[in-house]
DNA sequence: GCAAAAGTGTTCTCTGTACACCCATGT
DNA sequence: ACATGGGTGTACAGAGAACACTTTTGC
């Protein structure tokens, strides 16, 4: 490991019969869709709970680092590499086993997603106010990510990697109100999209249906930013 | 690990011959003692950097969880284990060689902690803001423990675990000021202090020196909280 | 002309901040 | 009596919340 001070851990370790651990990673990959928040699962190919549910996820390859692997898993799923990943939380012995899962969360913008058509384990989009029964106690690492989000949400532009590059103050408010679950206000919130540099319009309209159209705004940053 | 559900990852483990990683714990450890913030080091006995300082840590045991690890060092380090430790991060490849380190932070009251005695590796209480180069990023890890710490302070009672059951409250506004680096209002920090609950008065008072004696508060709650 | 969503300001409340003096005690 | 830290209130500014009507388009 690292910065070991131990005599019980000293470095460099042996590789001998101490016991070491799986180590995997976990994704909870959250998109939002016709004004639900989703998140994706995948069906278990293996036993136990075989065709159940869950997220996905899987152990570290040789030489790859968490963020690297939480990055292929991301990609693995949904296609996409350079959107909104954050380390979540390490649980520990989700299984009865002993082993150790870091989670992270990830948000994809659906219209840049491509899901994975793989048969064998078949990744959908399901509403998270919505969900079965999932193992390992997935449905709390779930509410964890959801929260983390809700709190990021108040004070950074997350949203950035749920939108395409352009998008009116509808669709965020929309975003907005999908993972809050509760809605919101139009004037104060464009007002404090606008003052906290959130967002800039573009100059740009779109048309969407018999009514007047909407100016296009766009991030002012398409990266982690923390007001 | 948990809530596989991808092939390469099936549960349960086959114990074979999968790439493991070593896997440990590190513990930041704080404390605010003459006004000012210290972070807990101890000296390395072993190779690398053998005597030098670096944050206390080391492998899991066998069986053990993440949190019961980071319980354990806290224990071994301070010989208290009832106060605020919380998962901070889970780094990867501090150390060059892919291992993994869950950082755990944790807040003692210097009046409760006994530093253990062991010759082997002496632990010390350091000033945050004299610290010497620290092997494996040791310095990093702390910086986001302290940038959490604060963060944390704003909005939670976190500080209970740094003070003894009754205090006065210049006691607990030194203790912010050395955490948040930066003196604070007397008048605005009492009024928030009492308008949020985080303390109340307990009716006794206690002289300190050829002054007005100083009304002594408790926490109102002596667990984390977040308002 | 009507249905549908876009767009726009003001008022009020609450929170946080700035700021200065008297009080109780030990020596 | 004086030095030392304990203890207190008010005024202002900024942020967030409540709230309703006009505009532009497609049909």
């Amino acid at each position: 490991m690292a910065a070991l001070s131990h005599p019980q851990g000293p470095h460099p370790p042996t590789h001998d019969s101490r016991p070491q651990r799986d180590t995997a990673v976990l994704v909870v990959i959250f998109t939002v869709d016709d004004g639900r928040l989703h998140v994706l699962l995948v069906r278990r190919s293996a036993q136990p709970f075989k065709d159940s549910w869950s997220l996905p996820g899987g152990l570290l390859a040789p030489g790859e680092s968490l963020d690297q692997a939480a990055v292929r898993k991301l990609d693995d799923e949904t296609g996409v590499t350079d959107l909104f990943l954050e380390q979540l939380y390490t649980f520990c012995d989700l299984d009865g086993r002993g082993s150790i899962a870091a989670a992270y969360f990830a948000l994809v913008d659906p219209s840049r997603a491509h899901l994975a058509q793989r048969r064998a384990w078949l990744p959908a989009w399901r509403p998270v106010d919505d969900l079965p029964d999932l193992p390992f106690d997935n449905g709390r690492v779930i509410d964890y990510a959801r929260q983390r989000l809700q709190a990021k949400l108040e004070y950074s532009n997350v949203a950035y990697s749920l939108l395409p590059q352009e998008f009116t103050l509808s669709q965020l408010q929309r975003v907005h109100e999908a993972i809050l679950a509760h809605p919101l206000d139009k004037r104060n919130f464009r007002k404090r999209m606008l003052s906290l540099s959130i967002v800039e319009p573009t100059g740009r309209t779109a048309t969407e249906g018999r009514h007047r159209p909407a100016q296009l705004y766009a991030f002012h940053e398409r990266k982690p930013i923390i007001f």
